[in-house]
Parts: C-alpha cells; sequence; structure tokens
DNA sequence: ATTGACTATTGACAAATAGAGAATAGATAG
DNA sequence: CTATCTATTCTCTATTTGTCAATAGTCAAT
C-alpha cells in the first residue's frame, strides 16, 4: 500500500507522519556530486556528508554515502588513505580524485547535461 | 568487474562491444515523462515507447516501461482500457491519467525543477 | 496455408541497488 | 564517567532494474 522506495515517490494525499523520502533523482545525482566535490579537493566521507546537505540533499543516509564512496574506490575511481593527523574524533577516511575517476566525471558531466536538457523539455510541456 | 547495472555506469576506457547503456539518471526520468505523455493525451504503451525514443531515450526497454505503466496503475495515477477498436496486431491497452496522476504529475514537475537547478549548481563547479 | 515482419503486452528470474538501524570507536566537554 | 559529537562499517531486508522468453494478433508475400 505504502510503497517504500522509488517507483511511487511523488504520492498524493498522503500520511501525515512520514518522514521526508527523497525522489529517484535525488539519489541518481550522489555519484556526480560525490566526484565534483572530490574534483574540487580530497575529503573525507563527514565532510561529504555535510557538503550534500549544504547542497540540500539532506534525505541521503550517511551508510548510502559511505557505501558508494567505497563502491567507487573499488572502481578505481577514487583512492582513500587514512588521515594520519589528529582529528576530532576516530580516524577517517581521506578520499582523492584518481585519473580515471577524472575520466568518469568527465562523462558524468555529458550526461548530466544531457539529463539537463531534457528535463527542460518535460518541463515545457507542462 | 564489469558493474552490470547503475554504480559504475561512466566507465572509462571500457569494452568495445558492449552495447549502449542508460545512466540511472535516465531511468529515473521515465515515470515523469510517461505521465507528461499521458497528460498530454490518452496512449498506448506502443506508442509511448516510440514516443520516449523520439526523445532520445532510446536505451529504456520495452518491458520496463511496460510494467512502469502497470505500477503506475497500481498507484492508480492511471487507468487503462483495451482498445475495442481494430488496431494492426493485438488488442491494446490506452492508458489516461487520473486525477491522482496529475497530482503526482504536480509534485514531480517541482522535482524536476529542483533537480535542475541542482544540475545547474553541480556543472557549475566543474 | 505458411513464413516472416511488425505490432503489442506480459511474466519470471537473477542481479543490483537502496534504506534503515545497529555496532564500533575515538575525542572532548561537563 | 558519561553524554555528545565525530567518523565509519556491517548486516538484513526490501525494492528496483535488466534481460529474456513467451504469447498473440495483423498483414503482406509466397
Amino acid at each position: 500500500m505504502n510503497p517504500g522506495h522509488r517507483r511511487g515517490w511523488a504520492m498524493g494525499g498522503g500520511g501525515e507522519g512520514r518522514r521526508a523520502r527523497h525522489s529517484p533523482l535525488t539519489s541518481s545525482l550522489l555519484e556526480p556530486a560525490l566526484l565534483i566535490l572530490l574534483k574540487e579537493q580530497p575529503r573525507h566521507g563527514y565532510t561529504l556528508l555535510a557538503n550534500l546537505e549544504a547542497w540540500g540533499i539532506r534525505t541521503i543516509h550517511p551508510s548510502i554515502v559511505y557505501r558508494t564512496l567505497r563502491e567507487m574506490e573499488a572502481l578505481q575511481w577514487i583512492e582513500s588513505d587514512w588521515e594520519t593527523a589528529q582529528t576530532q574524533g576516530p580516524p577517517r577516511r581521506t578520499y582523492h580524485l584518481t585519473v580515471q575517476g577524472e575520466e568518469a566525471l568527465r562523462n558524468w558531466q555529458q550526461e548530466l547535461a544531457k539529463v539537463r536538457s531534457l528535463i527542460s523539455q518535460l518541463l515545457e510541456l507542462l
């Protein structure tokens, strides 16, 4: 009855006590958003989390961000080292973009541009 | 090694003999795209398939489109009747938007606008 | 009548992805 | 010494996606 995830987001007149959810589109932007942030400078997961929030992406669960980072590392788009310096907490993993990550980002860039123009087309029809 | 689906789309320097794939973003646009087409006028799946192709969304498998339509019908965003008139093939199911579908579409409209501006922000950082 | 091409939709299965929550753990302020 | 903030990982389950095959009507040519 109450679809948990992507399909049927944009529900109408639904329950009152439901937490804010993000649309499928938002989660699709996570990967390029992280790459872009890491292109600017190396960062660690906790910071990236805050950066995403600052962009209004506050609905994505931390574990999903961390997982996505590990997956992108498996793809060799990013690499990480444990930060040796004193932190304000446990040791943290600093990610930075690789050459392959830069290429992936270029592909993402093209895709983002395409999608943006498709969205514009769609919105014009309304 | 070769991720089959969403994660790791935007692979760099990969295999030659690989079919074109769409990014996760593209599939996220399927739902609103269908709603928009159906708002304009009732259509059946096969036509919608062609409409999507005309928009450059040529990588989405027909069965996914049909499935999405059935799912949106389950959500009561759209309704369908079997077309009685003679067709150039087997009977076809004509979908039309419901009142709830119109509301879902309004929500989608806002989301599309938000996402478009987020994409613009992202692209500016590159 | 049979074949092939195009129209049209559905079903089932495997694989991938997402969501939530708990677990772990260091640092710091009170 | 404990509560809170920082920081990351793991596991379980639910949902979504991708793919392929199956079904089936129409039409044209043979």
